[in-house]
DNA sequence: TCTGCCATGTAAGCCGTTACATGATTTT
DNA sequence: AAAATCATGTAACGGCTTACATGGCAGA
């Protein structure tokens, strides 16, 4: 089976919902999602393409979607059963790389089209990486605050501060999580936490 | 003036402390800065040869550095007289992008460095710059908040607050750069500590 | 001795942007 | 009628990582 990058993802989540053509895939991956501010189209049509060829998605164009007549070359996509099985099987699974930086924002994103134990393993997951990521950060300080000027100091504390806030965060989403859980289900233990 | 791309301008800056060989400067990039969490060797070393190669730069083996004897192939990098101008041009000019995510992190590790005008219009370019995320991720937020589920809600939100912290952290900066600038008398507020 | 870190470098490939090329539709 | 925006695509190029290739030095 081959890996689904990100960007086809985001695709597939984004088609999930209803067909689009590549000019509002963009967008919305734009305006919707963090990690594509702004895509080219020099990777989204080529990205299509793939998607295609792989049997994802097809491609159509629209003609004449409208009273008024014509409106040309614009091509919609929209999942195949393939590709709502492969957003299926991804989704189900917290595998590979789900928290890094950029699959993790995608992947939340599709929250609401995951299963409660996945959102969680993805969301400990993603903070026990941040949880490594505060550590190295934290050494780095110390070093800098013995040898460095109060400007590198200050942009390391700094930085520190933020990834410490990003884990504050998970920790209430994890938290919520598992209230949730507990609340739908009276007898849930969940497996081993952190 | 050829210009100077961040990688090389943040070795510039390290070399321009005391001369090291590539491996260190790599270790040292990787502490020190931000950006540079791990930079490949693959990239490190070609941007010291075209560094060489440019004049700024140049290499020498230190053989027998130490009392045991042999030592080989360690090669010391240290500026030149070009290599010093080119950081000092560099170092006076607030242009281009120096409040770019990744030069502003190299900039602002170079602040002692810097003449208090520059620091200031460097942090007041960021925090502008800021000023503009802020607004697109808030109409993306607005936007999301009609059309979309809690998760994705919550996501923008949170990237909101990111982008606000920032900016709060800036103003915090830019208002200490300037009482020390009024006061070079009495009341220096120095940069921050926790 | 063998493992692990120090140390330098090259080649291939991935992934993305920029620039280019084209044309339709909508708004002013 | 012009300008802005919608819409699709390709080709060239850039920068960085990965994998490879090589070898010295230190301590278990």
């Amino acid at each position: 089976m081959a890996k689904t990058d990100v960007l086809s993802l985001a695709i597939l989540g984004m088609l999930a919902e209803q067909p689009l053509h590549g000019y509002q895939i963009r967008k919305r991956l734009g305006s919707e999602l963090g990690p594509f501010r702004a895509l080219s189209y020099g990777s989204l049509y080529p990205a299509l393409k793939r998607m295609v060829a792989a049997g994802l998605i097809t491609a159509s164009a629209d003609y004449e979607a409208r009273p008024g007549g014509s409106r040309r070359s614009r091509i919609s996509y929209r999942l195949t059963e393939d590709g709502e099985q492969r957003l299926a099987d991804e989704l189900a699974s917290a595998g590979a790389s789900s928290w890094d930086d950029d699959a993790f924002d995608v992947r939340f994103s599709m929250f609401t089209k995951t299963d409660s134990a996945t959102r969680l393993r993805i969301l400990e997951g993603r903070r026990s990486r941040l949880a490594e990521r505060l550590e190295e950060v934290n050494e780095g300080l110390q070093r800098v605050r013995e040898r460095h000027d109060a400007y590198t100091t200050e942009l390391h504390r700094h930085g520190l501060e933020r990834v410490e806030r990003e884990v504050e965060w998970l920790d209430r989403l994890i938290e919520n999580e598992r209230s949730a859980t507990r609340g739908d289900n009276p007898s849930t233990a969940s497996a081993g936490n952190n």
